[in-house]
DNA sequence: AATTCGGGGTC
DNA sequence: GACCCAGAATT
């Protein structure tokens, strides 16, 4: 990994003078910096930055985190994905008022040990918020480092990772691990781009990369792997009474779990209420990492108020500011409103 | 080591 | 379509 001990004083001087103004960077506590980095996980920023905002104008402190509702914590995660990263938040919150007094824990080790934190978030927090010298390895870096070395490992295997954050911790500038970190994302992120369409003239390793020297960014980094992707055909049922919308919870491990849904079921499906009325409703399609949902819609007219033990009826204000529902029906939200007037 | 977990931007 | 994103937890 020789190239690689040319890279901190030219990345550390083109961060200094590219780095992006983020909203979690004007005032890095270790709170601001923990919650920016579980929002960040598989997520970009552009898709993160309202989110974080609204976070934490409602829970501003690790206590207030700590003492919320699962429902309301949920809400405010809507739409953001991997519904998990919200609850161990909470939890974590809840280990770090009742174990560590309420004061974030200030080394890699027990920043590890909290639950929805890995290697990477407890390197990135303990080095952007502590200043401890331990590297931070996310995508972008394995990016990075695969191609300014050259190395053709496939980026997705455990040993490749280790590797090349040993490599990393043996370069890490002991002064400022937090800006060298943030700075190799930053590079993955805005110029040393995926899809073999990097910006190699505004890189600051641009005269030691052995992928550009080579000719080879189209080829590296080498990643294996790819589930195949799987169809599931589903009837949803939208369910009118009285302007309001029936709503159910999803069950509490799984995929959205506990997030509230349409009730819907693999098609074809019986209509699970009595209806006075049915009519075909808009078709939806949502695709996961995982799954694709190939939705069909009937929309029911309920004959009266009955409904399964555990569902609800939500009223338009409910419905947006009560509920969290996510994304994958949002096909149906238009034609939901407009029967909820 | 492989799968499960969302959702969206980008090519 | 395919890839990827400031990945972690579970199996």
């Amino acid at each position: 990994m020789k190239s690689l001990e040319q890279l901190p004083l030219p990345l550390l001087e083109w961060y200094r003078d590219n780095a992006r103004t983020l909203p979690w960077r004007s005032d890095p506590t270790p709170y601001h910096v923990w919650i920016s980095e579980i929002m960040l996980q598989q997520t970009r920023v552009a898709a993160v930055l309202d989110y974080y905002r609204r976070f934490l104008e409602e829970l501003p402190t690790v206590q207030a985190l700590a003492a919320v509702e699962e429902d309301r914590l949920l809400k405010l995660w809507q739409g953001l994905g991997y519904y998990n990263r919200a609850r161990n938040l909470q939890k974590a919150a809840r280990t770090i008022v009742e174990d560590f007094g309420g004061r974030f824990p200030d080394t890699y080790e027990a920043i590890l040990s909290l639950p929805g934190i890995g290697e990477y978030t407890a390197g990135a927090i303990a080095s952007i918020a502590f200043g401890r010298p331990v590297p931070a390895v996310d995508g972008n870096v394995l990016r990075v480092v695969a191609r300014i070395t050259g190395d053709r490992g496939d980026i997705a295997r455990p040993e490749t990772k280790s590797r090349m954050r040993a490599a990393l911790l043996s370069i890490l500038p002991q002064s400022m691990p937090g800006d060298f970190n943030q700075a190799l994302m930053e590079l993955g992120a805005t110029v040393c781009l995926p899809n073999g369409a990097p910006l190699c003239r505004r890189c600051p390793a641009h005269a030691f990369c052995a992928a550009r020297i080579g000719e080879r960014t189209g080829e590296l980094p080498v990643k294996g792997g790819k589930a195949a992707r799987r169809v599931e055909e589903r009837t949803v049922f939208l369910i009118f009474f009285e302007n309001r919308v029936a709503l159910r919870r999803r069950p509490a491990r799984g995929l959205l779990a506990k997030l509230w849904e349409y009730p819907n079921e693999p098609a074809p499906a019986p209509c699970p209420v009595e209806a006075a009325a049915l009519a075909d409703g808009p078709a939806g399609k949502h695709i996961f990492s995982h799954i694709e949902w190939r939705m069909r819609s009937v929309v029911v007219q309920a004959a009266g108020p009955e409904l399964p033990p555990g569902w609800v009826w939500a009223d338009g204000e409910a419905l947006r500011a009560e509920y969290a529902v996510p994304n994958a029906f949002r096909s149906f939200a238009k034609a939901v409103e407009e029967r909820l007037k």
